[in-house]
RNA sequence: GGCCCGUUGGUCAAGCGGUUAAGACGUAGGCCUCUCACGCCUGAAACACGAGUUCGAUUCUCGUACGGGUCACCA
């Protein structure tokens, strides 16, 4: 074994460059912390001007799943987290999944049974071990858990490469770090305990060790971690759910991470320039989806129109009458928009306009509005009336309306508003008021649905 | 159980020896209003506990309790 064998990747990387990486299995989906990982290992690269690299950690043949390596490269993408170096753009130090890397580990363990730091196992059938000192202790420092230090006795000897031939993934790891030229290792606190054995595995090779940079769990309540096994929602779930890519990554950055004023909106790259180790936590949190509901609704309303349309078109073309005019699909935007936190609840909250909802007359009862059901049979009679004269179906236009009537019966205007809002929708909340209610509905359907309101009445004696 | 790590309001969190212990979400009340939402204002709500060190501890040290991680030919 000649020494530039050993040498040969280093020689491609320049000197002084950030280099981090995320290195996913492929298991089909991306759990909120992994996403974080692979967030704060991206921050880390652009702050400093370095390289965010994708590495594909497919040992684990069992564990394969079709697809699953578009799906991260998907995910990523969604985000905006795109890697500088992957399998699929390739890179300096090539290849980047592990299953293409095999002959690698097995010559770098021989070699490392050369040096002293491994051997072969006389028991088990044709594994090679890492050798650990029986005395002494290892003291390696985590830029965010500080310095630690763990006797080697604690210490096991581990296998490095398993008689299948491929190696276990701790071994693996310090080889591609190492050889890949990953400056700043960027992963979950469950690696803390094994970071001594990694230092140690360095130290036989020669090589420096990186930087560690390990963050706490995502928990889904004070005991347990987020899991898919526990119905927690993955990445994809959430945007399935119709939360926005940009809103996840700015919540799941703040979930753990901290940029020590009072702002709590940032867009990704605004996060590349704010981003510090040292606000990084040492203990675990929670994973709330309320607030994140929160920033996705601060999200949706800072999208201009256009985004919004787009963002949203899936679910607004199922609203009854919105495509029937450009101004039926403006008025749903803008009413929609600035209430609504989810995306997947647009179709629900506008699904009185396709269908009159069953409902009961005591809906026109409301002491604020001074409406009872008296006066409200009243106005309907009133707005059936008025509206059959009226010609200029729009807001302004209803909005007069209304108001004369109001005026000219002498009873305030929301003794008007509030029966014909609830004749119209049939129901007791609604996004919009009457009069765009009724804008909306068009001028038959709505006439249509006030008398239907009137029968209902006087069925019941009003 | 051994070893390692953590512990500020319900949640995310600022704080890095002296503060009325920030801010955000949520929550309660109010204002605005053609319902709801948006927006605005106001309120309630926290340093796990016990010893030290110190003139002074949320901040430093130790212990206790509680929680987490790890002890694989899984990553």
């Amino acid at each position: 074994m000649n020494n530039t064998f050993f040498t040969d990747n280093e020689k491609n990387i320049p000197r002084g460059t950030v280099r981090t990486r995320f290195a996913p299995s492929p298991t089909g989906y991306m759990h909120v912390g992994n996403l974080r990982t692979a967030l704060y290992a991206y921050l880390i690269a652009k702050k400093n001007g370095g390289t965010f690299i994708l590495r594909i950690e497919d040992t684990d043949k069992a564990r394969q799943v079709e697809g699953a390596e578009e799906l991260i490269y998907k995910t990523l993408a969604s985000c905006g987290i795109i890697p500088d170096e992957s399998p699929k753009v390739g890179g300096l130090t090539p290849p980047y999944i592990q299953s293409e890397r095999r002959g690698i580990y097995k010559q770098y363990a021989e070699y490392l049974v050369e040096l002293g730091g491994a051997y072969r196992d006389a028991e088990a059938p044709d594994v090679i071990r890492q050798r650990i000192p029986q005395d002494g202790a290892t003291t390696f420092s985590d830029l965010v858990y500080g310095t630690i230090t763990t006797p080697n006795a604690d210490l096991d000897e581990n296998v490095l490469i398993k008689s299948d031939g491929l190696p276990t993934y701790n071994f693996a790891n310090v080889i591609d770090d190492h050889l890949m030229g990953i400056t700043h290792i960027v992963r979950g606190s469950e690696y803390l305990s094994s970071t001594p054995k990694y230092n140690l595995l360095y130290e036989a090779f020669g090589w420096t060790p990186p930087e560690y940079i390990h963050c706490p769990p995502v928990m889904r309540d004070k005991q347990n971690k987020m899991s898919k096994r526990h119905g927690d929602p993955s990445f994809e779930d959430l945007a399935e759910q119709g939360f926005l890519p940009a809103a996840i990554v700015n919540y799941v950055a703040l979930l753990g991470w901290s940029p020590g004023g009072e702002r709590e909106l940032f867009t990704l790259s605004e996060l590349s320039d704010s981003f510090t180790i040292e606000g990084i936590s040492k203990s675990p949190s929670i994973f709330d989806i309320i607030k994140l509901r929160y920033f996705n609704s601060e999200y949706i309303k800072r999208l201009t129109d256009e985004e919004f349309r787009a963002v949203a078109a899936e679910d607004l073309n199922k609203i009854a009458s919105y495509s029937a005019s450009p101004e039926n699909a403006l008025v749903i935007e803008r009413l929609t928009q600035p209430r609504i936190d989810l995306l997947s609840g647009i179709a629900e909250l506008w699904a009185f306009l396709g269908e009159l909802p069953d409902y009961g007359t005591e809906l026109f009862v409301h002491a604020k509005s001074k409406s009872t059901l008296e006066s409200a049979a009243a106005a309907i009679v009133w707005l059936i009336d008025a509206l059959e004269q009226e010609d200029s179906w729009d807001n302004e236009s209803l909005t007069a309306v209304m108001t004369e009537l109001s005026e000219a019966h002498g009873v305030k205007k929301s003794v008007v508003m509030w029966p014909a809002r609830i004749a119209m929708a049939g129901q007791a909340v609604t996004p919009g008021g009457a009069t765009e209610i009724a804008v909306l509905l068009g001028k038959a359907e709505a006439i249509r649905r006030l008398t239907i309101a009137a029968k209902k009445l006087s069925a019941e004696g009003v």
